[in-house]
DNA sequence: CCACTAACCTGTAGGC
DNA sequence: TGCCTACAGGTTAGTG
């Protein structure tokens, strides 16, 4: 479900709920995801107020009035969503309806203008993480993390200098979360086919002797924050409240180019292609073997 | 340092 | 219907 536009979706729907909300009370239904949870989760949220909800690569940040962070990452499946909530006992909740198996945190909340919410993650496969820090330089999840695509930082000649003498296919390459930070599968495909570059391409191909980026290496800087912009847009559309989303209804909305379209005629103007479906490091790529040259 | 695989975990879709 | 395999939007530890 999530790469950057999906998080940010979920950012601006969770925002108008959470920001000057007071944590009442947080629940763990088990004692991790796909890592523990830190020691003093619990006591460091409840009595809480989230100043505000805000987004690093694919990292959710809920910024508290102590001073500290809580970071999320919602892994393959993982997604926030208001309960319609009854309380049986104190401590656990019930839900007409719900399928809670995997719902592993139950958060309370008091809004000010809003009243009491509660606040669910649920992660089907818990490769999810959180995590709380006093400084962003402390978080082990952000530190590394390369420039936001979609901020100053991000640009062709950024790229240039990180592929250089890099032999690994630009699938990988823009999967790391140290060049680029926020792509995932989808994405990457979507931005290489506007940029006409195949995924098999060797990184270092595209950049110039001279160091600089190649002009498909421009295209794709312009690809990346096009292709996030309109993603984020269209999620936005359906998700600005959030209230009853799953957190993934809404985005799937976005029309895809080339993912998941094997075998579909190619999107581009005037190109005769077919897409193609290729495994790169176990993982699916999708391409036009005709417009994007290797 | 680089490139690649396996692993984490559960659910679902498709073939037989 | 059931059983089996392949695959799913992410990340990281381990290997050569």
């Amino acid at each position: 479900m999530p790469e950057l536009p999906e998080v940010e979706t979920v950012r601006r729907g969770l925002a108008p709920y959470l920001e000057g909300a007071t944590i009442d009370t947080v629940t763990l239904n088990r004692k991790d995801l796909r890592v523990p949870f830190p020691r003093g989760f619990v006591k460091s949220l409840e009595g809480r107020t989230i100043l505000s909800v805000g987004r690093r690569a694919k990292y959710l940040l809920f910024r508290l009035d102590s001073g500290k962070t809580w970071l999320a990452h919602l892994g393959m499946t993982g997604g926030f969503r208001f309960a319609d909530f009854r309380f049986k006992e104190p401590s656990r909740y019930y839900e007409p309806g719900a399928d809670i198996k995997h719902d592993h945190v139950v958060v309370q909340l008091t809004h000010p203008a809003r009243g009491k919410l509660t606040l669910i993650y649920s992660d089907a496969r818990r490769f999810g993480v959180m995590d709380l820090f006093e400084r962003d330089e402390d978080s082990p999840y952000l530190a590394g993390l390369g420039p936001e695509p979609l901020g100053n930082q991000f640009s062709a000649e950024e790229m240039a200098a990180r592929f250089a003498g890099k032999s690994a296919p630009m699938k990988a390459a823009l999967l790391d979360q140290r060049v680029v930070a926020g792509l995932g599968n989808i994405y990457v495909s979507e931005a290489l086919h506007r940029a006409h570059i195949r995924p098999t391409t060797q990184a270092k191909k595209l950049v110039l002797r001279s160091g600089k980026p190649s002009a498909r290496l421009e295209l794709l800087a312009d690809g990346v924050r096009t292709v996030l912009t309109e993603a984020i847009e269209a999620g936005g559309s359906t998700l600005r409240d959030f209230r009853g989303a799953d957190g993934g209804s809404g985005y799937f909305q976005h029309r895809f180019a080339v993912y998941d379209r094997e075998g579909e005629p190619c999107p581009t103007p005037g190109c005769t292609g077919t897409i193609r479906r290729i495994v790169q490091s176990g993982r699916s790529s999708f391409y036009c073997p005709v417009c994007q040259k290797p």
